[in-house]
DNA sequence: CACTTGCCTGGAGTGCACTCCAAGGTCTTA
DNA sequence: TAAGACCTTGGAGTGCACTCCAGGCAAGTG
């Protein structure tokens, strides 16, 4: 069975990991992290997480009294969710979109659901795309596996 | 049987629209295409094209006896394959190394198909990727369905 | 014949998403 | 208390994949 059959959404990924809205405490139960400790759990460089508030993607980060950032495990959130949205090939612009209209609150639902649903549409169509792509690749690994001579655009 | 039937024995998407090494003849039947055809063809733009064919992703594209491009079939089906290949995301220096591969002849077959193998792979991670994506953006488009307050991390 | 259109070349410029730097403050362990 | 790790800032630099420009050649049209 190829991914070809698992990619209409009935198999959910057991691990729904995020939604921004939900807190999920880390590990240790705390509810302040340095920039490195969310670098690590992110996979985001500091340098990006630094310059992701710069450019207000993410709405301002807490600091210690000395004024290091101190990321709450609702950053965390927010940040799994702009990891996802970028997975999807989102302009970082059009997040920093999305991130103000939140800013701007409820009255915003509407435009930030219609900018969701238009993502979706994308990413619906980016997996049909790549699913075709598969079926090319498949197509050519058999003409390299069959074949001892695959025909190929060579001037030998 | 067409190619499509073999690929993967499922509903493979009516046009497989590539393969290299199969000539399409495209509508007119000709075999010479000018820049601005191919680029209507593939979507590329003519400045791609040119800068493809500088970098070495193309093999050399014939000129007519006034130095312009004429593009053969086959050139719009190896297109065709870039084209598929760009879309997992593969980065365009590993196309030119796969190009320089096929330009190589027949002994560098196991190292291309090597080459197909692990971008399928990478295929395979990103449907994944994107699928996981989808849950995300349809748990978070319910909530603004569901709710005229949906959660979110604003002040208001 | 002028004009427009389409193509050629090498090289410079653009936009995106980081990524790094310099100069300095803070924190931890020896 | 001193070394070394970690953090701060604004701004500059990087790599990628195009994208465009200037200057020029060639073919078709009124």
């Amino acid at each position: 069975m190829t991914v070809v059959q698992m990619v209409n959404q009935e198999t959910v990924p057991a691990a729904l990991c995020v939604a921004e809205d939900e807190t999920h405490p880390r590990p240790d139960g705390r509810d302040q992290y340095t920039i490195s400790e969310v670098a690590a759990f992110t996979g985001m460089s500091a340098h990006t997480l630094r310059w992701y508030e710069r450019i207000g993607l993410m709405p301002h980060v807490d600091r210690s009294n000395t004024g290091q950032r101190r990321f709450s495990n609702r950053d965390l959130d927010w940040l799994a969710f702009v990891g996802k949205l970028r997975l999807t090939g989102m302009p970082v612009a059009d997040m920093v979109t999305y991130a103000e209209l939140v800013r701007e609150g409820d009255r915003t639902q509407r435009e930030r659901k219609a900018l969701l649903e238009a993502t979706r549409v994308d990413v619906v169509k980016r997996i049909a795309e790549l699913q075709d792509t598969l079926t090319v690749l498949d197509y050519k690994i058999g003409t390299y596996a069959g074949a001892e001579q695959a025909p190929e655009r060579t001037g030998a």
